[in-house]
DNA sequence: TAGTATGCTTTACGGCGTTAAGTAACAGTA
DNA sequence: TACTGTTACTTAACGCCGTAAAGCATACTA
């Protein structure tokens, strides 16, 4: 009487196509452009199937959105594990996370930048556990191994790496909001951005 | 027979009513969730009479938005002028600016944190002679003048300016977004976050 | 006073996210 | 095998949205 396992399976199936298909339509064109509508067409369901999967539009979102940043989060343990210097680790990741917003400019703009809605938004995003605090907490070992080393003027090692998160966010979110701005290179601007700030935090 | 002036100046009233009646929507409860037909509602018009003035919802904000920033650039306009020293100046003119952003977060979400959309959004607000255009030129200038003191380290005016406004942009736009996480002190991480970055730049 | 331009409204279109009600296929039991 | 309940999905509908087209008074002009 295995059918009730392959239900199962198949219900995961389609979770996994609606996730797919948001997914694709997500990055393409943006989470405000793509309507559920269009996410049950491309899926040949109607528009309702996809709420006994998913609450609502944002849940969809958040899905996503937490797979992109387990990701992200993963790639900095990487980089943290790959340089033994801490100062070294810490351009890396900025790098990294830079690059990473710059490649999913869609994921990158849903979690980080769209508006602190009452119900969702902040908490849902950066709650603890979740992803994006998890990639924040590489950044915050990272910041206090080269505390501990002394290589900073500064100790508040959650003021220091809020600050880090913001000087990355600014160079990421201008250059995904603004690509038609007459940047003055954007790979040297991001250099720029990324090693002046450094060069401030050093003693 | 001046009842041509008299009806002019009244459309002019009416225009202004609704740019008023948008701005206090908009600022109160964002872009999106104000609908064209409750800011008819607020001036007791119908909802299409307002596209007897304005384009669209788009063009609606934009006038506000130019408003708004027409002001910012005043604003740092007065800071030039106060300070002799253009590396005061500059810090002065970055706590303004992040300031400016935390006093109107709508309407600096819209000019500088909404998506680019094909047709309006990068060009619209930051194009050439625009108010957010002219308050980047004070920005540029103050790190002309850095430049030409000998102050900075890197002399490519543009990527200097460019650094400092996104610096900038991510503290401002990082607290609109996310005003529930753990802020390790909101003037604190403002102070912190400009100061680094200032630093990093001297020579 | 007739005709026309102006300024606003009514109506309507095609979309949206989401809820409630309905239905057809299947599973389990008698 | 016939009945019953459950599961998985669809259809229909609600109340919004931005905006275009057409209609309708009022005021001005000739």
């Amino acid at each position: 009487m295995g059918s009730k396992q392959r239900r199962e399976r198949e219900k995961e199936a389609l979770r996994q196509d609606i996730l797919d298909a948001a997914r694709e339509l997500f990055v393409e064109e943006g989470y405000e452009n793509v309507s559920m509508r269009r996410i049950a067409e491309k899926i040949e369901y109607s528009p309702t199937t996809i709420y006994l999967y998913f609450e609502d539009k944002a849940a969809l979102l958040f899905a996503i959105c937490e797979e992109t940043f387990a990701k992200l989060a993963k790639k900095l343990e990487n980089i943290m594990q790959q340089y033994a210097d801490p100062i070294e680790a810490l351009e890396r990741g900025c790098r990294a996370y830079v690059e990473f917003g710059l490649k999913n400019p869609n994921h990158y703009r849903v979690t980080f930048m769209l508006q602190p809605d009452r119900k969702f938004g902040a908490e849902h995003y950066l709650r603890e556990g979740s992803m994006g605090m998890r990639a924040y907490d590489r950044l915050r070992e990272c910041v206090y191994a080269c505390i501990r080393e002394g290589k900073l003027r500064e100790k508040d090692v959650d003021a220091v790496s809020q600050a880090i998160w913001a000087c990355n966010h600014g160079i990421t979110s201008l250059l995904i909001t603004k690509p038609d701005f007459p940047w003055a290179g954007k790979n040297r601007l991001i250099d720029l951005t990324i090693s002046t700030f450094i060069e401030g935090l050093r003693r």
